[in-house]
DNA sequence: AACGGATGTTTACAGCTGTAATCGGAGTGG
DNA sequence: CCACTCCGATTACAGCTGTAAACATCCGTT
C-alpha cells in the first residue's frame, strides 16, 4: 500500500484521477500533451510502470487496455502529505504554516479558508 | 540556487544544521551512526555530492576538512515546501490541512498554533 | 494473402540515489 | 626511512527516473 509515485509518473495518475473514467494510453498521451511534451512511447512506459507498482490497473479492451486509478488521489496525497510534513517539520503542520507565511505565500483567502477549516474543527 | 537533496542527502544536512558549527566528516558520521546505520564511507559519499551541488562548502584544517551548509535551512525547506504544496495542491495550503485534518494528523496543540499563527498574520 | 496502423512489451541509456569498497597521498610512530 | 593510519577522491553497482526507440502482434484493408 505504499506505493512511490515519481514526478513524471504522477502527471498521468492526474490525468487518469481527473478523468473520472478508464481512458487507454492515447488517450492519456492526448490529454498530457498539452502541458508535458512527451511521445506516446514515453507515457505508455508511465502506464506500465505504474501498473508495476500497483498504483493503477488495466482492463482489456479488445485490442487495447483501458486504464483506471487503482489508488484514491486523498490517499495518496495524505500520504505523502504526512510524509512530507514528517520528513522537514517533525510531524507538526504549524511550522510548515509559519514557514510559508514568512515568506508570503499564502493569500488572504487561504488565510480565511484555513481558519474556516480550523473552526469547523473544534465544533 | 534550486539545489535538489536526496532524503539520505538531507539526513546529513540536517546534522550539519543541527551541529552550528562546522564538522569533519567522522564527526558528521558519528552524530548520524545513531539513527542510519551508515559506514563512514557513506557518509563521505554524501558530503561529495552535497559539495559538488553546492548545498555545503568546505574549509581546509590540515589535512581534514570542515564541512558547513552553504545554504540555510528555512531557505530550504521554504522552496521545498512550495513545490510540495504547488505539486499536489495547486499551491494553496488550505486543501493541505483540509486532507490531514480529515484523517486526524493534527493534534489539538498544533491546530491552536496555527491559530496564533494566522491571527498573527491579519495584524 | 500481404501491408500498414494501432497497441502493448522489451530494450536502451544517461543521470540520480543508496550504499559502499578501494586507491592514493600525507602525516606519525618507531 | 618505513609501515601504518587517516582522509578525501575515485570507482562500483544495483535500483529508480525521464525519455524514448524498436519489436511483436493483431486487425482491418487492399
Amino acid at each position: 500500500m505504499d506505493v512511490r509515485i515519481s514526478d513524471a509518473e504522477l502527471e498521468v495518475m492526474e490525468t487518469l484521477w481527473a478523468a473520472g473514467q478508464p481512458l487507454t494510453a492515447t488517450e492519456v498521451a492526448e490529454r498530457i500533451a498539452s502541458d508535458r511534451d512527451w511521445s506516446l512511447a514515453t507515457v505508455k512506459t508511465m502506464l506500465s510502470r505504474l501498473a508495476a507498482k500497483g498504483a493503477l490497473k488495466h482492463r482489456e479492451d479488445g485490442r487495447r487496455f483501458l486504464y483506471s486509478p487503482a489508488i484514491r488521489r486523498e490517499a495518496y496525497v495524505g500520504h505523502e502529505s504526512r510524509r512530507f510534513v514528517e520528513k522537514l517539520f517533525g510531524g507538526r503542520l504549524s511550522p510548515l504554516v509559519a514557514r510559508l507565511a514568512e515568506e508570503d505565500a499564502l493569500d488572504q483567502d487561504d488565510i480565511a479558508a484555513i481558519e474556516a477549516l480550523l473552526k469547523e474543527l473544534k465544533s
